[in-house]
DNA sequence: CCTAAAGGCAAACGCCTGCG
DNA sequence: CGCAGGCGTTTGCCTTTAGG
């Protein structure tokens, strides 16, 4: 029988195709390890710019900051799951109209058929006023001189950051909403000409 | 008091990626 | 390869605040 030789033959294979795959993964290794040294880098640039801003930033919002900073550098990858939950209330199938492909189909939904919740009965039907009596309980606090913040994270980061690291640069909550606040003020910078999107989710200061 | 600007929030949509 | 889910983007409306 060839059975022997063929185990042979294949062992050998293998080995030639592991020995040629080695370089490359040394190669990868090298290049993690200095993209982790970049971030390594790039933690520190963070750090201290959020010292900084804790300083400018009124007291409450800096013991913010403080809370938040320890666990985010402690378990970068605990925020991810975390901020995926609350996604599953709110099925795609549910979000989207069928056969919705056209793009922005949303504007026209204004007009539509039947469109079941326009913008406005939403609104009222929720009623922010509502939402937000003159209760105990203080309205939505609005964070004047956000742009400022986030004009200075910018200016402090040494590589384009995203929504997140902004909010929680600037001690706020890492919830979807308070980053998508960050994102749509980062969109009015840039869209003022005063940060750049450098990519997908990534914001840098203006340059010049 | 009125208005404009700034900021917050929610929804819809598109793109990307992981999984079966 | 198709599907499902996550994330980012866009948009519109509302609230709050500051200035005229």
């Amino acid at each position: 029988m060839a059975t022997t030789f063929d185990t042979q033959d294949s062992v050998a294979s293998t080995i030639a195709l592991l020995k040629s795959e080695l370089p490359r993964l040394e190669q990868q290794q090298g290049t993690l390890e200095s993209e982790l040294a970049t971030v390594t880098e790039r933690l520190g640039a963070v750090r201290s710019a959020l010292s900084s801003l804790q300083s400018l930033a009124p007291a409450p919002l800096a013991q913010q900051a403080a809370a938040v900073e320890a666990p985010a550098v402690e378990a970068p990858a605990a925020e991810a799951p975390a901020t995926k939950a609350p996604k599953k209330s709110a099925p795609k199938a549910a979000r989207r109209a069928p056969g919705a492909k056209a793009g922005r189909s949303r504007k026209a939904a204004a007009a539509p058929v039947a469109a079941e919740t326009p913008r406005a009965t939403r609104r009222t039907a929720k009623s922010r006023k509502d939402a937000a009596p003159a209760t105990t309980e203080a309205p939505k606090k609005r964070t004047p001189g956000l742009t400022d913040g986030i004009l200075e994270f910018l200016a402090k980061a040494e590589a384009p950051v995203r929504a997140g690291d902004v909010a929680l640069g600037l001690g706020r909550e890492s919830t979807p909403g308070s980053v998508n606040a960050i994102r749509t003020a980062l969109e009015r910078l840039v869209k003022a000409s005063r940060a750049e999107r450098t990519g997908r989710g990534l914001y840098q200061a203006a340059q010049g």
